[in-house]
DNA sequence: TTGAAAGCGCTAACAA
DNA sequence: TTGTTAGCGCTTTCAA
């Protein structure tokens, strides 16, 4: 059996009240006590229950992370930034997995309220009227990442999406581009998929380039995957394409393996820019011209914004991080 | 204030104990008394306390997990693995970053063990004899993956990594090749550092080939970085090696990135094997051939293992993991 | 079928 | 400076 505070207060012939004062580092014993305690305690090797302590204060030092894939890079980089700032404010995560389906992010909300986290980050995910319900009837502080709610006031950290993919295709005219695809995530997605085609058209049309409706390819999601498959798509598009804007850099990775295959060189045939800037797209070859967000920045602004807010009460804002352009090397420059 | 178990019993006329038994499905009340118990939870909102129930009960329902970088690739193919089984069995699972720190480790393993998690699995860190030490006092059940304890009996679930370091070497002089050299991590590392470079040089040797010593170079660790820096080594050896092992899928896409910036081709002009079979491998242009660990897999098992152990106390042994050379396109076949 | 009461390990108010 | 005690929200005997 482990031992407890009252196997220490025991052994040292104090009371458990002395313990935990001593354990806290509160006042109110000598110095012997304290010596004689912290000896017993490292003798018994005993360890303070955080369970129990927990109950009393209501405070659990963890938060709960909720991701539709912890697996993929994008998670990666956001978890880094969270864990970092956890780690330095002492906290815990607990992260849950939601695989993108509604009901398992219910569940796993579910039991982080039973688990009495202390605050919720909610990562990437549609934010649905039943979540957004819950989250704003639990009393626990949540705060949402690259995501928001259509209807209900959840405070946010995000890029401007609509801005930024504004941003790459401009990128991609200033560089010379006349025809410009873009391989887009799915509409239905409001952040992700329909806000950055609107800054896709809103580019082209203040450049005064018309919008091919077969030049916007829309696929399921935005992995690897599905940017093989956009590429299929793309290369039976009739127009002449020089350059694609994709809605992330999974996607954009896919183009260039499939044009890789194709063996349509990049950037000389066909130009390309993604959108995260995750470790990825350094590492692909050619290395992956982006436009950035500061996922991992944004992982560590959330922890400390919901510290600050448990602890001194500060309020909850949303914030709009800015995103850049990052030149590498898969777009040619006429 | 939320509402407790105390809140529910009054409003439905009850007992807490009656409460309880209906919310763990005992038996013990009538038809009637259900219903409306249920009744009155749902008006209320109840949700049960997991922390005072951890606390009576001495199970959190939890499970620590200890990676060096939570960030990169490899640590989310475990954690996916790790996810999908712990949400099968109800587990919650907190994560832990060590950055590779012994004092990181420490630090974070006496904080699952103030938290109560009921297991630990600790992934592919060096484990420090006080790291063992540690582990072995602690009765928290603990697995470890893709890397053991040199000298305590510590359970663990990984590949053969020289028997795998040796195939890949086999795999390149089945194909063709003479001169092979390694990029090797850090030799201090006894697993994936020391162990691997033991498969090359095995390989070289059992085919008949001498075994050059610059042909093995080391860096610092098995990110796509020190595959930069490998690649510069390499360059500057004199012997004419036609392909290369390296000793994490990162390092070779950092060869591969080098490789493509030095206009020298692969695989025509230098073939590469990785080790991992990460996402990445896919991913990349070319796609990477690689000896694959069955990383997510291994998660898996490792959360199944240590449910069974705790439910039943089945006994925690260690396992070998079946490694496989997977073939794309990144060595040629002479 | 139900309830009263003890207690999990700890903190905090109050007394001494 | 120290101890006694109540109680956090729950489960689990034991008794009714």
């Amino acid at each position: 059996m482990k031992p407890t505070i009252k196997d220490v207060a025991q052994k040292a012939n104090v009371s458990i009240a002395t313990v935990s004062r001593i354990l806290n580092n509160e006042k109110g014993y000598g110095e012997e006590t304290r010596k004689k305690v912290l000896s017993v305690i490292r003798e018994l090797g005993y360890q303070p229950n955080a369970v129990a302590r927990g109950l009393i204060n209501k405070k659990t030092q963890s938060i709960g992370v909720v991701f539709p894939y912890v697996s993929n890079m994008y998670s990666g980089e956001v978890l880094s930034g969270i864990e970092e700032a956890a780690y330095k404010s002492d906290f815990s995560v607990v992260i849950c997995n939601t695989d993108g389906q509604q009901e398992r992010t219910l569940r796993n909300l579910k039991m982080l309220a039973e688990k009495q986290v202390d605050c919720i980050i909610f990562v990437s995910e549609m934010v649905s009227e039943e979540t957004a319900k819950f989250l704003l009837n639990t009393s626990i502080p949540v705060l949402l990442i690259s995501t928001k709610s259509e209807m209900y006031p959840l405070p946010y950290i995000k890029t401007d999406d609509q801005f930024a993919a504004f941003s790459a295709v401009n990128y991609l005219i200033q560089s010379g581009h006349r025809d410009i695809a873009m391989l887009a995530g799915p509409i239905s997605d409001p952040i992700a998929g329909s806000t950055r085609i609107k800054g896709y058209t809103q580019a082209l049309t203040s450049a005064g380039f018309p919008v091919k409706e077969e030049n916007i390819i829309k696929v399921n999601g935005f992995s690897f995957e599905d940017g093989l498959e956009g590429y299929e798509i793309l290369k039976n598009v009739k127009s002449q394409c020089t350059a694609v804007f994709a809605a992330s850099d999974e996607i954009a990775l896919g183009v260039i393996s499939a044009a890789y295959q194709n063996h349509v060189s990049i950037p000389e045939e066909l130009s390309i820019i993604g959108y995260d800037n995750l470790k990825l797209a350094e590492m692909a070859v050619p290395p992956l011209t982006t436009v950035a967000q500061p996922l991992k920045e944004m992982g560590k602004m959330a922890v400390e914004m919901l510290c600050d807010h448990i602890q001194s009460g500060k309020e909850l804002n949303s914030i709009i991080m800015p995103h850049k352009i990052v030149e590498r090397q898969s777009v040619k420059r006429y």
